[in-house]
DNA sequence: TTTAAGAACTTAAACGTTTTCGCAAGAATT
DNA sequence: AATTCTTGCGAAAACGTTTAAGTTCTTAAA
């Protein structure tokens, strides 16, 4: 690999003097520049970026921490759709990115922390993990700046999904198709599903709508079989529901095989409603009625947000930002008469 | 951030012993080692990657190249999948991965080859690119050790799913279950297709059976809409077939859409075949008849052969390793008679 | 003419490691 | 008692950069 100091001594000048040549510093001669940079680009030069980092204790690099057990990995539609966005917001400002490894199980691992100092990563996105997890927690109390998405953490920027403007559009639409018997799965294990869970009650009461207990029923999140199971429970009740509320799109396939196993028809026997807006949604028929997130903007503002705090931290404010998302109408709501 | 000076002064050895100690060499007591050690975990010191680097030549760092655009970036199920199994593979051996930037639009971008000589990676895997690219080109022929998947170059270990058992495997299956009269929808713009192509020609040639013209058409691979508009030309010849092979999986989503629509059903009146075996396909009614592609052990493959190839260069053998996949029986496609 | 200021470079230290070689002292062999 | 071996450690160079602080010149101001 050709370094600086080939190029110096083919130019008869310093080490130095390449560098600031390169660098565009304001020291070097206009001639000089142009010679040195020409001798780089026919030597093929190009800069180590460990080199640099070391004496700029910058590296230009952003860890990537999230989850990756079951169901929740980069084959997560919410989180591949953050993290592409995400991905290219920041390569246009000269960052890569590099995933915190998170396989627990590995002999010898070290922490997320640990293994963030390690790269020494100029800061990190966490998305999609066990907030409560301890190591974690460690790392957002670190020094290292630090930006989350979806949870709240104190002195730690969020950008947030804003489930409960996509509760209320969800049950607003609802009501207004006439729907009056919404049932409600809530997926359990996860914080933004509890915020969106207490939006519908609220949401509910607003309408002077009280939802009885056994209309409200748990199942994991993202979980086809836990869906089926429930809905068929659902379905069995003597006061059936019109509509079922699902604690994601996924969620929601597991909710329409079981109701064509009972032999009904959506949304003409029964109504349903995702959340998420996963991508191949819009290629299914029926097309889910469901509120789609704007991960490309999480991702945006995600990206815009931890590199302000990389690089002016001073001015940089602390803070959450809420995302709206969109209803998507879909077709497996059915107005009432 | 604690070094290894630090840590040397205060136990009061020189920084090559506190080195050595840490990393286990043979000519340093025992005693010391422990003291070093102890003192090195009080201090919480961690390794700094790049200086490191510098004096081993290596980064263990992995260099992930793949297209972004449209319909084919992390949000490709194929590609998520993939990445996820080589990135779970390649950690357990210490490596981590950063994708290098393939927004061609950003001003001042570097070349993949420059990217990835930048950040010295120790290896690339290059997956689901435009493999005639110039610049991607570049990237195989230089010195860093690469992997590919799913397109053959010379000297250049490739992981290939088979494609030709797949497409061996569904056609023996149709035929099985009855059906003569096979369409073929081409996906245009891969070479993995174009296997696929030609392995359904010579199979059906095998069975004896000559496909009219105007069963084989064409539509851009993993586009719902052009499979909906070319199903509706395939539905509406005077000898309709009797099974609709898709490109993949997406779309064969668009042809569900386009079949519905024209009032039929599968597979009662007509059966359909995707390819890939997406995720989501399996929470979706109808279960699709397809043939799912082994992405794990794909990623296991590039993994184990890439890091076989960056750490015994000369003992590691270029080869093109095929991985088969598993064809789904699915409820789209009807036996007949 | 002296002095100050600028322009264009160089020197050298530093970042945090690894590694080769050297050296001392004790142990083992003649 | 003299030699060689072994063990345990340190000195120093090197990897490729950046940057503060000099050092020459040349040119402008006094």
């Amino acid at each position: 690999m050709v370094s600086l100091k080939d190029i110096a001594s083919q130019c008869g000048v310093s080490v130095a003097t390449v560098s600031k040549a390169l660098n565009d510093h304001s020291d070097i001669g206009a001639d000089t520049k142009e010679r040195i940079r020409e001798k780089a680009k026919e030597l093929g030069y190009v800069p180590n970026a460990a080199a640099k980092s070391m004496k700029t204790n910058r590296t230009h690099n952003i860890g990537v921490l999230f989850m990756d057990d079951a169901m929740s990995g980069l084959q997560h539609d919410f989180f591949a759709g953050l993290l592409e966005s995400f991905k290219r917001s920041v390569e246009r400002e000269g960052y890569d990115i590099t995933f915190i490894s998170n396989d627990r199980s590995t002999p010898g691992r070290t922490s997320y922390l640990n293994h963030a100092r390690y790269r020494r990563f100029d800061g990190v996105i966490i998305a999609n993990v066990h907030f409560d997890d301890p190591e974690v927690v460690e790392l957002v109390k670190s020094d290292i700046p630090v930006v989350t998405v979806d949870h709240i953490y104190n002195d730690t920027i969020t950008i947030l999904s804003d489930n409960v403007d996509g509760m209320n559009k969800l049950v607003d639409y609802a009501i207004s198709m006439g729907h009056r018997k919404i049932a409600y799965i809530h997926g359990v294990d996860s914080s933004v599903t509890k915020a969106r869970m207490t939006t519908f009650y609220k949401k509910m009461e607003e309408y002077g709508i009280t939802v009885p207990s056994e209309y409200i029923v748990e199942s994991p999140y993202r979980d086809t079989h836990g869906a089926y199971e429930q809905t068929l429970k659902l379905l069995e009740l003597e006061d059936r529901p019109t509509c079922i509320f699902y604690p994601d799109d996924y969620a929601s396939y597991g909710g329409l095989r079981a109701i064509a196993e009972k032999g009904l028809k959506v949304p003409d026997d029964i109504s349903i409603v995702g959340f998420d807006g996963i991508r191949v949604a819009r290629h299914i028929r029926p097309r889910l009625t469901t509120y789609r997130q704007n991960v490309d903007e999480l991702g945006v503002l995600a990206a815009r947000n931890l590199i302000d705090l990389i690089e002016k931290p001073k001015t940089t404010l602390v803070q959450q930002i809420m995302v709206k998302g969109k209803l998507l109408e879909g077709d497996t709501l059915k107005k009432l008469n």
